[in-house]
DNA sequence: ATTAGAATCTAAGCAAGATTAGATTTTTTA
DNA sequence: TAAAAAATCTAATCTTGCTTAGATTCTAAT
């Protein structure tokens, strides 16, 4: 008798199930995921799932929650390392950062959650609403900070350059995979057009 | 008899048809588009469809066509409208417009091929590809261009700027419907944003 | 009005996916 | 190592989607 229960095998397998789950969603989109397939990716029988998951649905509502929890902890780790109060520029940076980490480095999840927005069943998609919501508001307060600090230059529409800035970091799921370039660079890189802009300014 | 033939039934129903199916695939993604709710959007029978196109892929790969054709087609009609030799901030304002104008104000067809990008079977995918490579072609001139010219920021990476811009442009389908913004709005405050940046910069 | 051709519908066949119940195998516990 | 529990499989049901063949209705030209 182990004093330490090992780890269930209950719980390895359901989390082999997700991750599963999580690439061929991220793939193939809610509609085109089947169970089947998901399930012979990892040596089982469709039918075994059900062992571990109540619903098709309900297997699809977890792996987005993860999802989207993951790219929360990361961008939470990624910013967590800053000193107590950092400049604006540091703080964007790293939350660029950890978002590009996130969602480039863990896409089979990420994607899952980011490429079939609004293709997803309404009652899947909800499950995660609030998470969601949560975290759009981290990003939300990020500006309307920089903005109180003066950081920001003058007719610029902080809600349209989020919106901006997430379409630029969350397309880079499409063509990441096959530009060889590093998540580093990337972010390096949106973080500097989006703070200066691409034009050479002719200073006074 | 007429002299001048009137456009025939089937020409006008296949149109309906190919925007049916816009619209559903769009909305619905490739695997979650249904024959028989195209046909049902225009009160048809699923099996009627069948006179007009050879399969359901037939169907989409035209509906992708569509799409990417109608994108190149605005945007050139924007570029168009400018002078013979237009400095680089009008064009590129002018293909931001146009390429916003095509996704926004076309969303069922244009969505059909951006938002499905990846999740489309690649027979069906391949068919519109070089149409595709040929819209990604001119972006690229754009900026090269516009490099040669000496008009971009030292140390900006074009090819990372470019892919940026679609970015946040193409991400704008998925928050336009319910924003109240306007394309126009949009298509300044992107132009700007790339241009200038958020930043605002100490003058030395 | 009649007739050929166009367009659509009806009613299937077939395949594939989600789900379930019960049998079977594997693992754990004592 | 034997019984209990956990985990998986098998095989079937039910549903739904794509596709087709043939019947039917509509349209246009005479």
């Amino acid at each position: 008798m182990t004093l330490i229960q090992a780890t269930k095998k209950s719980a390895v397998t359901r989390q082999l199930i997700l991750d599963a789950a999580a690439k061929t969603l991220s793939r193939h989109g809610y509609h085109g995921t089947y169970l089947k397939d998901i399930a012979a990716s990892i040596n089982m029988q469709a039918g075994s799932l059900y062992y571990h998951f109540n619903s098709k649905e309900a297997l699809m509502q977890e792996v987005l929650n993860k999802s989207i929890q993951l790219i929360r902890d990361i961008v939470e780790e990624e910013v967590g390392k800053l000193d107590h109060k950092p400049d604006f520029v540091s703080l964007l940076k790293a939350a660029i950062r950890g978002h590009l980490i996130a969602i480039l480095r863990h896409a089979d999840y990420t994607l899952a959650s980011i490429r079939n927005y609004g293709q997803i069943p309404k009652s899947v998609h909800d499950f995660a609403q609030a998470d969601r919501d949560a975290y759009e508001n981290f990003w939300r307060e990020l500006f309307e900070q920089a903005e109180k600090e003066g950081v920001i230059r003058s007719g610029v529409n902080t809600h349209l350059l989020r919106l901006a800035l997430f379409g630029s970091m969350n397309w880079a799921t499409i063509w990441y995979a096959d530009s060889g370039t590093s998540v580093e660079e990337i972010a390096e890189s949106q973080a500097d057009l989006f703070l200066h802009g691409c034009y050479k300014e002719e200073r006074d």
